[in-house]
DNA sequence: CTGTTTGCAAAGTCTTTGCAACCGC
DNA sequence: GCGGTTGCAAAGACTTTGCAAACAG
């Protein structure tokens, strides 16, 4: 168990009660800055928390997601799957393995609406960049 | 029942059977631009193509994408949804509907594999606008 | 104390799979 | 006719839900 403060000082700053599931799910993400699906999260937790159950790991993204707490990735496997790492940046996924990488933001410069179907408001830009893990790209040359 | 010549000409081309199940499918997607999931072709196909199944909808979705005829999109609710629109294209999805909308691509040329991991092979990127369709404009003013 | 949050298990939704019948080519 | 496709139903994988007990503030 490491350092859970900052894990209570941000939930109670985001209005929401500091209970041990939240503290565990969010402090594990802070340390851990993966992107792990509910699955893996209760897996890594469930050892030192016996009592965490499934549902509310899904219930507490599901909170963490509206307090801003973390971002919801849509990975193609379509389970839910999230990013702790609030700062703006931007991903690159795995082609093969699906992995997501942090990638510092790009200049969000370029945001030409130019084009669009008439009468969407624009709230924001995500980029996302298509890409080869080290492992995947062994992986292929070995098959080939 | 539309002209479905273009599609078995698309299948030929592509190496695929002109069954009719795939036949049906292609030409849906190429009548009506939308960005469908399984259950939403299955019902519109289902009627003029009474022994279409959803097994097949599922399938032939997953061998049109491997043979590059679709897209397949990542929506939030984590369903199977496509892209029957094979040009370069970006897409904008509404925040609060998921509704997808095409929009003509944006210059590629930011390009910036600055600070990107490394060891990452990028093989192209991929922009969303993050919207409010009209619709959900409407709703979240009534709201209001 | 009071309203939130949790745990459990059951239900629900969507997708995948196995296998025989079918049908393009 | 042969091998790829399909349809059906059953299985499977995740996620959501209902409700009583536990808990934070």
């Amino acid at each position: 168990m490491h350092d859970t403060r900052s894990a209570v000082t941000r939930l109670r700053a985001a209005g929401l009660r500091a209970t041990g599931s939240r503290v565990a799910i969010l402090a594990e993400l802070e340390q851990n800055r993966t992107h792990p699906n509910a699955a893996d999260l209760y897996e890594r937790l469930s050892g030192a928390h016996p009592s965490l159950s499934v549902s509310t790991v899904y219930l507490t993204l599901e909170t963490f997601e509206r307090a801003g707490l973390l971002r919801r990735l849509t990975p193609k496997d379509g389970k839910v799957r999230v990013d702790g790492t609030t700062e703006f940046h931007d991903h690159a996924v795995c082609r093969d393995c699906g992995d997501v990488f942090d990638v510092p933001p790009a200049s969000r410069a370029l945001a030409p609406p130019e084009g669009l179907p008439p009468g969407l408001r624009v709230l924001g830009t995500r980029i996302e960049y298509d890409v080869l893990c080290t492992s995947c790209q062994r992986k292929r040359q070995d098959a080939c």
